[in-house]
DNA sequence: GGAAGTAAATTCACTATGCAGTATACTTTG
DNA sequence: CAAAGTATACTGCATAGTGAATTTACTTCC
């Protein structure tokens, strides 16, 4: 066998997350691919079924590596959940601060195929990102957070939130902003144990159906 | 002067922002837009220079059209903080569990063109989120929040999140998530007035560079 | 009132290009 | 040699954008 197809399968794989973490998946080509990759167009068909299949195997390998380096983040951490949520949105400040950023390569590749329930790209965007919650939820716990899912689904809600704002933005603030969010939450989760949470609010007259329809 | 062209824009414009939001950018042709105009592609030229001139003015209409509703909806608040927060996640759960729902078109849209920072529908978008943010932090002003950007800006991060997150798991339990949040934030911002809000944190030893690039 | 003029609005038919996917032949290595 | 892997060259289709004719409704002048 000539040049071990594991090899050619990797630099495919890496090539194709380059290429659509940054332009998205309909905007790039397998003919890019491939000359991003140093190969024809045919290789990548020998490997690869169809364009779909490369993208789900694609964000297969990511959502290895992403888990992966989440678990070494999660093992260094043993403070504080307060400390551990700082150093979470540190790192989002840093990530989201790299010159060419493009957005989370999961977040975008799903927002982009939102019509298509069926396509199985999606199916392993959601496996990712719940698997990646309940990992924070296990950190969270494993600090003392009581309502760890809780807390943890409102992290994320953050996260993911400041991803998208500072992509239409621009604007990079947004990191602090979901920070300093985020710390407030901790907070209420430590020193509220788990009362005075659920109680009934009042109603103001019913709003305008649209009003958030953007 | 044949069929006014008023209309004809009015119609172009719907049928291309119904396929958009649906269906993102590149996967939609002006082709397809066409025909849900019940028009030739010839005459979509005649009106908008080229597709990218018309997703800009879709995105224009949409503005305005937004910025009217979340008026109206902020004309008919009048209560406290916490019930203004609690009515606008209320909207938000209505609205994403619209049966075909696909996301808000401008995060969608924007999204898709996150690698061409000159396009002409970004800076709409720019223009647009910033407006709403303001209009927001006008609102929770005058319900008596001292640092109402702040909170706007934290409350925002919630509900751009959650659109994010239900789009990607398609689990509409997110909202109720980002509502709980939200209303951790306002009590306090409410409760503590405007202190004990930027003490210094401790350190975490070093974390991993790459945690969070998903 | 109506014929003629006119410019806006719309259509049909077309070009050119880009792209997913393929038929087939060649090359490398065990 | 044989099988895995790679390359050249191609098909067919979808799509952004265009050239030129044609229709439409309003105005003007008799």
């Amino acid at each position: 066998m000539p040049r071990s197809a594991d090899l050619t399968r990797k630099c495919i794989l890496e090539a194709a997350y380059r290429l659509f973490r940054r332009q998205g998946y309909s905007r790039v080509s397998m003919d890019e691919i491939a000359a991003a990759a140093r190969l024809t167009k045919r290789t990548l068909y020998y490997h690869f079924r169809s364009k779909d299949d490369l993208l789900a195997r694609v964000l297969e390998a990511q959502h290895e590596l992403a888990l992966q380096a989440f678990q070494s983040f999660a093992d260094q951490m043993t403070g504080s959940a307060e400390a551990i949520v700082e150093a979470m949105f540190r790192e989002l400040a840093v990530w989201v601060d790299k010159p060419r950023w493009a957005g989370s390569g999961f977040t975008r590749l799903v927002i982009e195929l939102a019509d298509l329930p069926g396509h199985p790209a999606r199916t392993i965007a959601r496996r990712h990102k719940a698997q990646l919650e309940r990992s924070l939820a296990d950190l969270l716990g494993r600090a003392g957070i009581e309502r760890k899912e809780e807390l943890a689904r409102e992290i994320w809600l953050l996260s993911e939130g400041a991803i998208s704002l500072i992509l239409v933005h621009g604007d990079r603030g947004y990191s602090a902003a979901a920070m300093r969010a985020a710390r407030t939450l901790v907070r209420h989760h430590t020193e509220v144990p788990a009362s005075t949470r659920t109680k009934r609010r009042y109603v103001q007259r019913r709003p305008s159906r649209t009003a958030l329809a953007s």
